[in-house]
DNA sequence: CCAAAAGTGTTTTCCGTACACCCATGC
DNA sequence: GCATGGGTGTACGGAAAACACTTTTGG
């Protein structure tokens, strides 16, 4: 845009997705085994170069069906790293995102070249490209999402008890609640309603079901 | 990444900031005429490519200085959009950041082949490259930054009377606060002390002077 | 003396937190 | 019958909001 003629630097851009889940009250995202240097069979988040044609959200989007096989689950960008791959030349831009998947809609590809795994968040392999501090930044952004919006709609399956919600919230902000007081919480917020139907889910007695009014992205 | 070979694109990548001042109980930014083509004599925010061994906050920064001469302000990573500049046919990204700048410490750079000025957030003139979209976006970033941080630190001159404060708040906020209320909310955050001066601004009682005891990020 | 902003306390409301017991079920 | 999670109400405390008058100055 200057008249001067400084050299400019046209960095490769790619994109990066953190996919979180909670399984077994640990949230956890989804690393893959690199096939290809620099790096070659280290752990990393999935991610790539753009398609022809091809947006960042659209990548980003494409990311998890190819890697997780969903989509419509919630996707949010968040940040754009410029120092995560040294050895790039020309320097490098990651344009990072976040998603939310219940972990009973995944199905993960099954591959021959590379593995994909579900790593909890706080058991990371090495990985590459100082991928963990992405994962840092995902979850301290989720973390705050939780307060103040309904995206946790995107970790639930359709239907579910109030307790597994509470154990959701609990596992991501590895702090316990107040059964009471959360159930108040969640009822004021006025985001989920009873389906009528209880279901039986163990040596006790059965939990009401509930679901999102609206399963798409909302701030209180 | 992947294995296959789709074409990829490689978007040229760019930093777009907006500079947001308060100037007469208004949030306005700053904008500069384009002297290049595309869209050459529309307003934009200021940006461009890096240079060559630059980073994506170093090129922010650089701007600050060449474009408003201040440095050492209050500057983040906003968002990376890839719809700005349809015009590209490899694709663009533009990484925008936000400033916050007192409005007395600005030197606008004097210039022959562009010219730079000050707008009103609601009263932007005909911008090139969707920018008042990215404008539309720091501002909401701003108004929740307000709530839980001391970003305002960046807006202010090093002493001021808690009169002025509470007019910067209201007039990126567009509401107004009772003044009491103001007070004792600025005060019991512990981020401004008294300097122990007075200054008298006109035909009224002369306002006490305070500082803000960290000038850097901090957050709630 | 008048206009203009500075400065000051109390009351009420609301929200978050703390807290303990009974219920329905499977085994 | 016992272990397990489901389900419920009340009381307290702190923070935010509402609210009106006096002070100091310049002109």
């Amino acid at each position: 845009m200057s008249a001067d003629a400084r050299p400019t630097r046209a960095p490769l851009t790619c994109v990066v997705v953190v996919i979180f889940t909670v399984r077994d009250n640990h949230p956890e995202v989804l690393l893959i085994t690199r096939s290809a240097d620099p790096e070659r069979g280290l752990w990393a988040l999935p991610g790539g170069l753009l398609l022809d044609g091809e947006g960042l959200d659209m990548a980003a989007a494409r990311k998890l069906v190819e890697e997780a096989g969903v989509r419509d689950v919630y996707l949010e960008q968040l940040y754009s790293f410029d120092d995560l791959d040294p050895s790039a030349p020309e320097g490098s831009v990651a344009v990072s995102y976040f998603a939310l998947v219940d972990a009973s809609m995944v199905r993960l590809a099954p591959r021959d070249e590379w593995q994909a795994a579900w790593y909890p968040t706080n058991e990371l392999p090495e990985v590459a490209f100082a991928n963990d501090r992405v994962v840092e930044y995902a979850l301290e952004r989720l973390r705050n999402k939780l307060q103040y919006s309904n995206v946790v709609y995107s970790l639930m399956p359709e239907e579910f008890g109030l307790g597994r919600l509470q154990k959701v919230y609990e596992s991501i902000l590895d702090q316990t609640f107040d059964k009471r007081n959360f159930r108040k919480r969640i009822l004021s917020l006025g985001i989920v309603e009873e389906t009528g139907d209880v279901r039986a889910e163990g040596a006790h007695r059965p939990a009401r079901i509930y679901r999102f009014i609206r399963r798409e992205p909302t701030t209180f």
